[in-house]
DNA sequence: TTGAAAGCGCTAACAA
DNA sequence: TTGTTAGCGCTTTCAA
């Protein structure tokens, strides 16, 4: 290749990639060459031989929707800011652990993490190594940057809404221990106290059985008569078992009891399901994320970031005023 | 870290990669310096050095659930034979044939392309270099091996399934004019043909909204009395559409019509959606191409392989007998 | 502005 | 069974 143009190894390479050194005749003999030949450099090479890879790598649940769209974002961010991104994905066989050496291995020079579930202090060894970046989800590692949406806020939209439309008794279905539950159940009281709502907890998982479990829970507890008239579900999947439990018992949606999701997934667009739900801006995340990675490896930040991004409220068919706000108000209002 | 063990770089090396050579003591002590000092081979460099770099390339187009499915099967496949998986996927920014460059850069041994919309003549100019396999797509070009499901029989099983409920007017909602369209529509005319039932064809895209056009336009058609008592989509988010188009103008599923999807999504699987649907088989689809690929890298093989896996009929709720046959039975049979 | 040469960190052939 | 050596195909100094 280089022969061909008539022009050393090191003048070609320099040439290609576009480096000042090489003259304007030069340069132009050298693409054509390389055009004709088709010639693609070696990527193995070009990573051992450089100094800087700038290579962002990417660990992501293959299965998730959710991170399917970070991803495609965060593609579109790396390639601006003048790197390349490398996906890793967590399937059956291979964890997140796994995942992450990949990375290293693979000579990633920062790595964003997809809903890490990795241990705190594995993060922290991760991040004392390059710089890592959590997505969507809280950590108290130290020096790990951390990129999400407020999700108390996120919960907060969905109370005032509701509250507005004359809900007084709400229960937010779903839960676990996690950072993303804790802050979630945290919005959702304190925009309980703010409203002046009553809200209720009720125990659910994350997936569409919870949510059709935590219904039928909540309808053999005694008293149905002051059941909520609202059920936030943690995600949209939980919505949708919820959505399941309600219609197997005749109650109609949103005019016996509303119900929100969380996540803003395809799933909640569909017209059949027509989730209210809340929106946490993936390309948002997807640039802060990448920015955060950049801001270390180019900008020589050393401090923690934690990018905390505003959530976004989508009113759809499954939430309307109750049946008692209804029925007291004057009709056509 | 050779040093740390007292032994040469490459002793070191075969200890590690456990080729046969280095004495059980030398392993032993290689491998324990290597665990102590976290050692961990530069992969550019391995790859570099390596004759063989057992890198399998695959493309899928990340937000499509069904990709990420079979991802995940080939994850698993690839490592039992011995290979190790390379994703590259098509986003925003990054189109089917960067995604491709990407994988050739990288030094992958064959591109398995999940349901690639590339020209036939590229697709032969990268099967001249490599051996590529298309897996969930028909494709005339040579030398390109070939997983699929058999999309014929799978319209074929459900045109059975509706035909045994007493359906005897079918219409089959979707198109376009891939090969897969082709197959389909093949496999709904044979079938009728085979079990006595009407068939008709209603054009449609590929989303949601395409399903819904379609009845809509089949509402407008004239002798509504004639009307197919059962709907064929051609995906299943085509039959979401269908679903919701029927569910505006109150008809009933599966009372008034049965509607039927294709591919056994998630979406199907929900109990909102509970649709009737064929399983194409993401496992075994991931198995046999990952199988095509290592039969042309080690097997030797060189002529073009057409695997065509048979499809699996799921029904759910959204399929049953027609308002005729009902009542033309006696009840509770 | 260009060429020559060293070296990135490994593997693999060959000698010992 | 082990050490030595020569690359793998690039990038990047350093001289010219």
């Amino acid at each position: 290749m280089a022969a061909g143009a008539g022009v050393s190894k090191g003048t070609a390479s320099l040439a290609l990639s576009g480096a000042d050194g090489p003259s304007a005749a030069t340069r132009a003999r050298v693409a054509d060459v390389a055009a004709r030949l088709g010639y693609r450099a070696n990527r193995p090479a070009t990573l051992l031989a450089r100094r800087r890879t700038h290579l962002l790598g990417v660990v992501m649940q293959v299965r998730s929707g959710y991170h399917a769209e970070l991803v495609d974002h965060v593609q579109a961010a790396a390639e601006v800011a003048g790197y390349e991104m490398v996906l890793s994905p967590v399937t059956r066989t291979h964890d997140e652990e796994r995942a992450v050496t990949t990375l290293l291995d693979g000579r990633c020079e920062a790595l964003l993490l997809l809903g890490p579930e990795l241990a705190v202090r594995r993060l922290e060894e991760l991040a004392a190594r390059r710089p890592v970046v959590a997505v969507g989800r809280r950590t108290s590692a130290r020096a790990v940057d951390v990129v999400r949406s407020a999700d108390d806020d996120g919960v907060a939209l969905v109370v005032e809404h509701l509250a507005a439309l004359g809900h007084r008794e709400l229960a937010l279905v779903g839960g676990g221990s996690g950072a993303i539950a804790r802050d979630r159940r945290r919005g959702f009281e304190r925009a309980g106290a703010r409203t002046g709502t009553r809200g209720r907890l009720v125990a659910g998982g994350t997936t569409e059985e919870a949510g059709a479990a935590a219904v039928r829970s909540l309808l053999r507890t005694p008293g149905r008569a002051d059941l909520p008239t609202a059920l936030l579900a943690q995600t949209d999947l939980v919505a949708l078992g919820v959505l399941d439990a309600l219609a197997d018992v005749g109650l109609a949606v949103p005019g016996d009891v509303s119900v929100t999701g969380y996540d803003d997934s395809p799933l909640a667009r569909l017209r059949r399901v027509d989730l209210t739900s809340v929106d946490q801006g993936a390309q948002a995340q997807a640039v802060a994320a990448v920015t955060a990675a950049v801001e270390r490896l180019d900008g020589g930040r050393t401090t923690r970031a934690e990018v905390v991004l505003g959530p976004r409220l989508v009113v759809r068919g499954s939430s309307g005023p109750p049946r008692s706000a209804a029925a007291g108000r004057p009709r056509g209002d």
